[in-house]
RNA sequence: GGGCCUGUAGCUCAGUCAGGUAGAGCGUCGGACUUUUAAUCCGAUGGUCGCGGGUUCGAACCCCGUCGGGCCCGCCA
């Protein structure tokens, strides 16, 4: 069989390298995670995935890079912050719900600011079926793991700097060194070197203190440049996703794969992956707070349908992440792929070569979104639109599954579709919920839509006001009316309910007005229908 | 300046690496269900594959050029 899907195409690749393999990601937790970073650790997860298909060991790591520094004060870091840039971010106190750092917490139960952005991290990721081993960098850095390498590096300083130069094309200041210590403060900024001697570079500081770091006791770290490249070697990484910021020519992995040869060991296999975006807003940032959590993502949409998302996506496509509609065909796209028999369609010999592909590669797509591996998310047989109809029209988790009940033979709701419903109903209540979605009784005509009623039907709105006035309030009563109306108007019942559609709604479609009417007060629903009727 | 990705049906995208009759889903339109809980089912509609050259018996696919979009080359997934 042909590798389709891109997970199976990188397992593919990696089975040429070997048997055993150490998928890598990597974030900084500079601020709240995003789902584009869900990018970068699905990337992986599903390499892994793809790659235990395949025969082969793998195992997934994430590499918490918290001995970053601190770049600057974001915007929801209190000034107190300000002592901190160029701390490393393993090391510095979490912001309380003001922004202001919590001493308290940091010294009693050392919790740091990166595990303040990484806690509701990995529980997203818990619930997304993605159980990584956590490798803190600033540990291995302590522990001494990138000791070899830095001696490598610091033995060495111009074939280092000659790789950068020549790969990235830019200028190394003439003060750089392979190796950036720990100032008298605990920062990374504004330190010069001013000797070495293993296993101790020689430092001033801008605050005039001389001193010295133990480079193999993580007294300071190194560049990123040569940090990404170290921690391939002592973790014995053979594949990583990142994202296209780091796949430039010249940036970071091609210097990387120069230098972990200088390190002794082969870079891993790559794979470049495009960002994930906000609809109309531009890339996710979580500086500028313009992001859509992994969490606030999960309380709308099953996590399966996030696995769909980037599972269906070829890595160098980029993500339009809409919390809107496009919510909406995502999921219910994922429904009727996964109520389809991919199995029964594939063994349909006069399948075109590219038909096959297709099925094959959304078959793929599908296994890899369920967040238990071990079984497939099984079809709930209601669509998502469905489903956002009736929790808007019932009140009670009940009412909609009765309802269920008599419409789609869902006798008993599986948890599944329990929790969807639950979802749903956070996702009502977001201003993310689509408006086109909504349901929305007018109070007063649409002039609009009752312009864009075609002439022939206008009049029948006198019929409707007629009927509806002579029937009971009720579901079968404002049902029945519908009927009469029609008759006595000889219309239709299909345009009979388009007109009705213009007048309570402002729309050309709509759910089934009965039960929605009756759930409305008679009379300001009969002076609607009497003031369209005059308006006409 | 250097480089990467991208342009295929109204929309979202497969198909490009291994050239062989242009593919899905959505949408739209029509029909069915004695008309609809935006449902479901059936059918139809729809593309000079950005543009121009070249290679080839044959090009969406390979090569050259060109235009448009996104992005990278200090940090960012």
């Amino acid at each position: 069989m042909n590798q389709v899907h891109w997970s199976d195409v990188m397992a593919q690749r990696l089975a040429e390298r070997g048997q055993d393999h150490i998928v890598a990601t990597g974030i900084t937790p500079s601020g709240e995670f995003h789902i584009g970073h869900l990018r970068e650790i699905l990337t992986g997860d599903m390499i892994v995935r793809a790659a235990r298909k395949a025969g082969l060991k793998a195992q997934l790591v994430f590499v918490v890079d918290n001995a970053d520094p601190l770049r600057k004060v974001y915007p929801f870091l209190s000034d107190a912050y300000q002592a901190f840039i160029g701390h490393q971010l393993g090391s510095i106190p979490a912001p309380d719900n003001d922004g202001h750092p919590d001493w308290k917490r940091f010294e009693t139960e050392g919790r740091s600011y990166a595990d303040h952005f990484l806690e509701p991290f990995l529980e997203a990721l818990a619930q997304i079926g993605v159980h990584p081993t956590l490798l803190p960098n600033l540990d291995a850095y302590q522990s001494g793991k990138f000791a070899a390498s830095t001696k490598r590096a610091c033995d060495d300083p111009a074939a280092i700097r000659e790789i950068i130069e020549r790969v990235s094309g830019r200028e190394l200041p003439e003060s750089w060194f392979p190796w950036q210590p720990l100032d008298s403060q605990g920062s990374l900024d504004g330190v010069s070197v001013t000797g070495y001697e293993y296993p101790l570079v020689h430092w001033t500081d801008a605050h005039g203190v001389e001193g010295s770091s133990d480079i193999t006791k993580g007294e300071g770290k190194l560049p990123w440049r040569l940090d990404w490249p170290a921690k391939w070697g002592f973790n014995g990484i053979t594949c990583e996703p990142f994202g296209k910021d780091h796949g430039a020519a010249g940036g970071s992995y091609d210097t990387g794969k120069e230098i972990a040869r200088f390190f002794g060991h082969e870079p891993p296999l790559p794979l470049t992956y495009e960002w994930i975006s906000l609809r109309g807003q531009g890339a996710m940032s979580s500086s500028t707070g313009n992001t859509v959590g992994p969490i606030e993502a999960l309380a709308l949409v099953p996590p399966e349908i996030l696995r769909f998302l980037i599972a269906n996506s070829k890595p160098n496509k980029a993500i339009e992440f809409d919390t809107g509609m496009g919510l909406v065909n995502l999921a219910d796209e994922f429904e009727r792929w996964s109520a389809r028999d991919l199995e029964a369609e594939l063994s349909d010999a006069s399948l075109s070569r590219r038909q096959r592909v297709q099925l094959e590669d959304s078959a793929a797509a599908l296994a890899l979104a369920s967040p238990d591996i071990e079984k497939a998310v099984s079809a709930t047989s209601v669509s998502f639109r469905h489903l956002a109809l009736l929790a808007q029209i019932k009140t009670s988790d009940a009412e909609v599954w009765a309802s269920l009940a008599a419409s789609h033979n869902v006798e008993d709701p599986t948890d599944e579709l329990r929790d969807r419903l639950r979802r749903m109903r956070t996702w009502i209540d977001s201003t993310h919920f689509p408006e086109e979605m909504r349901i929305t009784v007018l109070s007063t005509p649409s002039k609009q839509a009752l312009e864009a009623l075609s002439p022939e039907l206008r009049p029948v709105i006198k019929h409707l006001h007629v009927a509806l006035s002579d029937h009971p309030w009720t579901n079968e009563g404002i049902t029945a009316a519908f009927k009469f109306a029609a008759e006595s108007s000889q219309t239709s019942m299909r345009q009979l309910y388009r007109t009705c559609y213009a007048v309570f709604m402002g729309q050309e479609r709509g759910p089934r007005l009965g039960p929605i009417l009756a759930n409305c007060d008679r009379t300001t629903m009969l002076d609607l229908t009497l003031a369209c009727s005059q308006m006409v």
